[in-house]
DNA sequence: GTGAAAGCGCTAACAA
DNA sequence: TTGTTAGCGCTTTCAC
């Protein structure tokens, strides 16, 4: 069913029915309701393809690239980007890349193939040449969300991870803790190096030298940090403190704790990155650096739209937003004996970091 | 940058580039090479809608239709999905609906307008007369997961609810229990209904009288449920164990306890449905009915894939996969003052019920 | 091996 | 108010 058979039932020609479909043009309100009724007959409905080939307007299409949507941050800026694509009008496609370049690779063509209007990722790595120089010669507006890709100057969304990861080993080194380990992300993502970055600067501040063996890898994964923690914890002067890379790595660290019977904030202490929400309603008391994650999808779904709608994406300043980090305090960083509860509330205000807000730079 | 120009730059005409683009048809090697140097070089993508307008062939691109991303059982299903849809050559567009009928009608139509090949889909509700409707027209197959579309004939996966909640009420009741609540799903939605069947079942089986003011609405939703059990543990005569209908409501039960100092397995009982991994390692031992919910997508992507390309959708049986839902028990379904920590491990062997299977019904 | 021509479903001048 | 025509970017006969 094409508009030329609506056209032929009607006895109009197709551009009369066209005009009907897109309510532009005169149409006289008689034959326009014979249209109409036909069309609602036969439920016809127009080919997008065909269309936006005639008229030169590409469909409202996006993508989203992530590494992996069942980690439940992922999933929460997914929503957020949903609700945002859906309020301007965007369709958007999932590409989940399991952390695989060739994939990413794959849907950077798809989106050239299928002509989309914009992009929003999370890179799997930032120096990845191959699909780095791809990226800089897409057409259309890209908006990296958390990660990055290495010498581009894309818009993006961002939080404050060097902040965000100092705030929370300063709040151990306040605890009293002075062998602080790091289960870390991945070096090539700007958060990886960014979280690695905060914990050497707030050891450095505090005069606490840096110790190689207490860093060890992680890569945002939990069996990764698992096994983390196992080395970690056959040293022989091992930590008593654990700041952990993201949520996937503090599951990880959990699993372990679990494992062996520790106790957090009794055996030892820890911070992660990222919420784990359903954590607040058991004893875990996990304190965390907390982003506001669907916002960071929506921002950034908004952003591509501001790109794709008003400006020249390829010129003018690039517009990063970066969103705060708050550390919330809520008793894993310290050990139980030296608890204090009446302190932990007043504590856990003082230690919020503003949100931040939005940098143009150049 | 189309094909013209790049059959202009190489002195050919458009047929033969289309030739080897395509890589079909028979074009001298030295021709072949120069196009491809020169298609190289201009960084020329073609364009999707135009091959498929041409070729009558609709762009390998699906739909997946979800409630609620920020769902960890939605977001599984959506890994589960992208895996076999990347396998099998497809490219997937997230529709998040919120929930919301008028959202997913809007999605209905998109993917008629972009000529889908298929869908899958969590609808909001069973019954919505509209929806329904429209879905019965559509000319593309539709595999449903876990909800259902009153009054249909879709092919789809689901679980065994039914079971799965006749199977934790009974492990209640063996526990000990006859006041037993539960916080329910939607009835507009066959998990919900399937659910609260099993509930009574199990109860009716074992002589149990079926209260009503033991079943609260929750909604699939943590505040709803939190809501749902204020209203129980405020009765004269409370429940001692709580049946709660998925992974959102059970962290709205999480959320009362906590906050009213009550402790799992101590003063109230409680299995939940959808699995929730982090409480693993936690001491909480929720014990729930878990699903192999990646395993659900990834079939469900399949069982598209396969209507696409083999079967007439229209015709023959339709095809149902029934994905067995295993209860877990770790503890919290007794109380403390029973618990018998050497049966436990026993006990949860016993109590695995076995993976379903394709069940092809008409 | 290659090119010319028609056509996929639609829109947008331009005429009438 | 409506129809005719050309064309969007591609593929696919059918000739040569």
């Amino acid at each position: 069913m094409t508009i030329n058979d609506i056209a032929k039932i009607a006895k109009v020609s197709p551009s009369t029915v066209s005009r009907v479909l897109n309510n532009n043009g005169l149409v006289k309100e008689e034959t326009k309701q014979r249209i109409l009724q036909i069309v609602e007959e036969s439920k016809f409905v127009p080919n997008a393809f065909a269309r936006s080939l005639s008229n030169e307007n590409l469909i409202n299409n996006v993508g989203l690239i992530v590494p992996n949507i069942d980690n439940p941050f992922f999933a929460a800026l997914a929503e957020g980007v949903s609700e945002a694509a859906d309020k301007c009008g965007y369709n958007s496609f999932l590409f989940n890349t399991n952390e695989d370049v060739k994939k990413e690779l794959r849907f950077l063509q798809t989106s050239q193939e299928q002509r989309l209007r914009g992009l929003l990722m999370v890179p799997v790595v930032e120096n990845d040449t191959v699909n780095r120089s791809y990226l800089l010669r897409l057409p259309i507006p890209v908006v990296m969300i958390d990660r990055e890709a290495y010498n581009t100057n894309f818009d993006g969304v961002f939080s404050d991870d060097i902040e965000g990861a100092y705030n929370a080993v300063e709040a151990l080194i306040h605890s009293g803790h002075t062998k602080i380990a790091q289960i870390m992300g991945p070096l090539t993502t700007k958060p990886g190096r960014a979280r690695l970055a905060g914990y050497r600067q707030a050891l450095e501040a505090y005069g606490i030298p840096y110790r190689e063996e207490y860093v060890v890898e992680g890569r945002f994964q939990k069996d990764e940090s698992y096994e983390g923690m196992q080395k970690l914890m056959k040293l022989k002067d091992p930590p008593t403190a654990i700041f952990s890379a993201n949520n996937l790595t503090s599951i990880g660290v959990l699993k372990y704790l679990k494992e062996n019977n520790l106790r957090l904030g009794r055996d030892i202490s820890m911070i992660g990155y990222d919420d784990i929400e359903v954590l607040e309603y058991t004893d875990m008391n996990l304190s965390t650096v907390s982003r506001p994650v669907q916002r960071m999808g929506y921002d950034a779904m908004m952003l591509l739209h501001e790109r794709i709608t008003h400006t020249d994406h390829r010129n003018g300043a690039r517009k990063r937003i970066y969103l705060g980090a708050r550390l919330i305090l809520r008793g894993s960083e310290r050990m139980t004996g030296k608890k204090e509860q009446g302190q932990l509330k007043k504590q856990q205000e003082e230690s919020k970091i503003e949100k931040g807000e939005v940098a143009e730079d150049v």
